[in-house]
DNA sequence: CTAGATGCAAACAGTTTGCGTCACT
DNA sequence: AGTGACGCAAACTGTTTGCATCTAG
């Protein structure tokens, strides 16, 4: 958890303005155990800021997502995608174009846990995701890659 | 690819009742490479059922999930989700309530590819979800869940 | 003949945008 | 003082639903 100035340098050093609601926003998307919702931190907003806006939140999750201050849970959040496949397969993940590729179960070692498994959690199968640039996205100037849909 | 028969057959083995549509939309989701989005798949109906409705292609799609015909790529599709993790780990993902739980990336042994990476993909990081039932759903009992918010 | 499928339009949920006003720097 | 942030409402996208009609079994 960071004091009120570490943060204030955090967003200073990402060309941001140290808004109140900036501060709130970023605090209530960092409370573990991480992954939130945009509409979980507007609520958790909410009870310090009770005129925030969800514009204003979504804005602002967008803005760090986009300086690298919060990742995203999966690239295809947003709209569904289909599995065909029903084997148990992994998939090359394009960053870029967002394309999927299957990669057989077999190509990959088996996964190997190291200690058991926290949180009475019963683990029933591993999907793998290899992310980096497809063979079109690398050819393709970075430039001229569509904008992605949406989100 | 099936035969008309055998996909009949198929749909009779799940209680479903085998229209054109349905045989459409089913062959339209299979086409390789797999992970189509709904969109994608409703464009490839239409040029051989100017008339399907959009409509018709989610609800056989979700009907297809829900029988197991079809899964889906990721389980949040529907809404972001933001990871305030900035350390590479991994997922332990509930499948019943959607939870997400890190695991640090120590936890695994390193992932081992048997082979070269197909299709001039350049991997930049690997992202492991481990898909099961978290310690609250498996204490609480199956009916009580939330109906997931969407999709 | 009947349960279930389709098509349409309207309803929804999640997210984004335009714009006038306000606040950091 | 000027750029960027906020708040509001309206717009949009992706998805679901209600209902009348049709069709496979």
């Amino acid at each position: 958890m960071l004091t009120h100035s570490e943060l204030r340098q955090l967003f200073h050093r990402h060309g941001l303005a140290a808004t109140h609601q900036r501060q709130i926003i970023y605090e209530a998307a960092m409370v573990p155990p991480g992954h939130a919702s945009p509409e979980a931190i507007y609520d958790r907003v909410r009870k310090k800021i009770p005129g925030v806006s969800l514009a204003t939140v979504y804005k602002n999750l967008r803005t760090f997502i986009d300086c690298g201050l919060l990742g995203r849970v999966s690239l295809h959040s947003g709209s569904l995608r289909v599995e065909s496949n029903p084997e148990p397969h992994h998939h090359l993940v394009c960053i870029r174009c967002k394309s999927i590729v299957d990669l057989e179960e077999k190509e990959l070692a088996p996964i190997r846990f190291r200690h058991k498994l926290p949180y009475g959690f019963r683990a029933q199968r591993v999907a793998v995701d290899i992310l980096g640039i497809c063979k079109a996205c690398s050819v393709r100037p970075r430039a001229s890659r569509k904008r992605p849909t949406r989100r």
